[in-house]
DNA sequence: GTGGTGCAATTTTTT
DNA sequence: ATTGCACCAC
């Protein structure tokens, strides 16, 4: 099944081994088989082997995959998972080293704005606290800590965010709460301090796999470095070509810093493409082709040629999804298309209304991945908090999301009154509310209120001690009283019935969770699975980021918005961040398997004006012998070009030859 | 403490 | 143009 260079690259073990991969070139199946090899031939033990990802999708299909080649048993002992969750699993039982209690928070990126926003200067703009979270978060990838960021900075707003972060990192910690970055940066910082930690950890995981290896951050690259040790049991696989996430601290550089750590490196390179028609491919090497590169590689098919690729001009966003969804809704017949086999790819989330809209109207089935994440619903997020507040008091955040929810007329004032005494008592927010002293300095309603949700508390978390995460979970939606704030406060049945689905959800999910976990390891879980990878999208046309795109594959892809300014985005051509962009083209080109069809309009809205586009530069990038340019002005176009005038001659050979 | 009105920011991408 | 949030009147 396997070519010989995937064959080499899943039989060697003994040194380091980076495989790039090109798109399409079943990396995957590489790092499976090489994980049923290490299991079967070299006989490890399966609890010894980690696979690890960037998304959670990625892991569990990985997972499943797999499970395909091993036992059972061996699948359930592998540790196949992202980063975060090694590194989450990594403080649950390291606790106390980090010292960090036991059921300590994971905040996700809304608590984090919140404190960095309460933290920061009173009156902060929106653009300056994300700047400074930013720097925060780019500190924290680079596995600084407060004291070493402080030493770090080279500017005034270096230095204030490393300032920031320190106060920032000082809130965690009283909070016992981390957040997503110190699930790398924390484990990370132990390895490298504590030499008894770091053999314990180097014996428990024995052979590391990792992929999309170019998303790696330096913290992230540290890690393994630590963990793999000398011994370099690591096999490392990605393509540069496909390092789509500088933005947000991922360093390509770390291919080439493998070879440095290892001299003894082996690095193998997968080019045979088993995905996309040769013309797609041959178009996909063209646009690449204008980036730098550092390893050469040329991607290679030896699938059929394939259909040109569409590029359709459009009058304006609304028209081109229109036209999208048209050609979608006769691809079904025509080419014996299931819904699912078509994705539309684009550069932003703004592009969805409108295809949404076309595709409804159209009567195409369609599934938005990525954006409105089941998690990051209210309600599910109020749940979420009464369970982390019920396993870590500490945890303010929660503590402020929940303490009025449902209305208890607890407001802004007593919440900030309450903070005060809590400052000053140096106890949590929630400790304060114990305190008849606290209380007694509250207005009566106010101190009602909150005896009546410390109270709340007490009973749910003595019933914790005996019931399971899901029977916990059911108890809080209901003894919470939320179901019954939730039904009176929303008027719309359907809107109501959407919300209360979402909590099902969210008792389901904790119902097929293991047994044995506690509530708040598990919420802790869910924190990291912010996406909406969870639910199956079924039998529907996939709308999509580029970004949300990479990992997979549909026979027919469209790509919106190819235009200067959202192709290459605003904000990557002010930085000259071009080579970025392009590669997020090439990532979605590389998407299809039978036909491209690119498309973009020559209006669109800017902050509700109107403006004039142009086509995007990569659209020039590719060979045009390969394109296929559809006009708004369809009837001019449909001779100029050679394929459609010789489709058209066809048609009318085969009519003259019927009946 | 809650429910309204007007203003400002929004368009990268995500664990 | 839409939407979230800050500020103000009950």
């Amino acid at each position: 099944m396997l070519n010989p260079q995937q064959q080499t690259a899943v039989e060697h073990c003994d040194t380091p081994l980076l495989v790039l991969a090109g798109a399409g070139s079943g990396k995957t199946s590489v790092i499976t088989q090489k994980i049923a090899w290490l299991i079967q031939r070299r006989k490890l033990a399966a609890g010894k082997i980690a696979a690890i990802t960037f998304t959670n999708k990625a892991a569990r299909e990985m997972r499943e995959r797999v499970g395909k080649l091993v036992t059972s048993e061996d699948a359930a002992a592998l540790t196949v998972c992202t980063f975060h969750a090694l590194g989450l699993k990594f403080l649950q039982i390291e606790h106390a080293r980090a010292d960090l209690r036991r059921g300590f928070s994971v905040f996700d990126a809304s608590d984090s704005d919140s404190l960095i926003k309460e933290l920061a200067p009173k009156g902060a703009k929106p653009d300056v606290l994300a700047g400074i979270r930013h720097l925060v978060s780019a500190a924290k990838g680079n596995g600084l800590s407060p004291a070493e960021a402080l030493a770090a900075a080279r500017s005034p707003k270096e230095l204030e965010a490393a300032a920031l972060y320190e106060m920032y990192q000082a809130r965690l910690a009283t909070f016992n709460a981390v957040d997503f970055d110190d699930l790398i940066r924390l484990p990370l910082q132990l390895l490298e301090t504590d030499d008894a930690c770091r053999d314990a950890w180097r014996e428990r995981l024995r052979y590391l796999l990792v992929d999309e290896y170019q998303d790696t951050n330096d913290a992230q690259y540290r890690l393994l470095k630590v963990l793999a040790g000398e011994r370099g049991g690591l096999t490392c696989v990605g393509d540069d070509d496909q390092s789509i996430y500088a933005w947000r601290g991922a360093n390509p550089e770390n291919i080439d810093r493998l070879g440095r750590d290892w001299p003894n490196l082996r690095v193998i390179k997968l080019e045979q493409n088993y995905r996309c028609g040769k013309r797609i491919l041959r178009a996909a090497n063209a646009l690449i082709a204008h980036n730098p590169h550092s390893h050469e590689k040329k991607l290679w098919s030896e699938h059929p040629e394939g259909a040109p690729i569409r590029v359709l001009e459009c009058k304006d966003a609304d028209h081109e999804a229109e036209k999208i969804a048209a050609i979608a809704a006769t691809l079904a017949e025509k080419y014996k298309a299931r819904w699912n086999d078509i994705a539309i790819l684009y550069r932003n989330n703004f592009k969805a209304r409108p295809l949404e809209k076309a595709l409804r109207l159209a009567r195409v089935p369609y599934h938005l991945s990525g954006a409105l994440s089941f998690l990051d619903r209210d309600e599910v997020k109020d749940i979420l908090c009464y369970l982390r507040l019920l396993t870590n008091p500490s945890d303010d955040a929660a503590f402020l999301r929940v303490v009025n929810k449902p209305r208890r007329e607890i407001g802004d004032t007593t919440k900030e009154k309450l903070g005060q005494l809590a400052q000053s008592k140096h106890c949590s927010l929630l400790e304060a509310t114990r305190s008849d002293a606290v209380l007694r300095q509250l207005p009566a309603r106010a101190a009602n209120g909150l005896a009546a949700f410390s109270e709340l508390l007490d009973e749910l978390r003595s019933a914790s001690l005996h019931e399971s995460a899901a029977e916990l979970v059911e108890r809080v939606i209901r003894r919470t009283g939320y179901v019954a704030q939730l039904v009176a406060a929303t008027p719309d049945p359907a809107v109501r019935e959407r919300k209360l689905g979402n909590l099902n959800e969210l008792a389901d999910w904790f119902r097929a969770m293991q047994k044995g976990a506690s509530a708040g390891d598990l919420a802790a879980q869910l924190a990291l699975l912010s996406h909406a990878d969870r639910d199956d999208p079924g039998n529907a046309v996939r709308l999509m980021t580029l970004h949300a795109a990479k990992g997979l594959e549909f026979r027919f892809v469209f790509i919106a918005g190819c235009e200067e300014g959202a192709l290459p985005s605003e904000g990557a051509l002010d930085e000259g961040r071009l080579d970025e962009e392009r590669r997020l083209m090439y990532v979605g080109i590389t998407r299809a398997k039978e036909l491209l069809t690119l498309s973009w309009a020559a209006k669109s809205r800017h902050y509700g004006e109107i403006v004039a586009n142009q086509p995007s530069r990569f659209l020039a990038e590719l060979p045009q012998a390969d394109l296929h340019w559809q006009g708004k002005d369809p009837e001019a176009d449909q001779a100029t070009t050679r394929e459609t005038a010789q489709s058209h001659m066809a048609r009318i050979r085969a009519m003259l030859a019927g009946p």
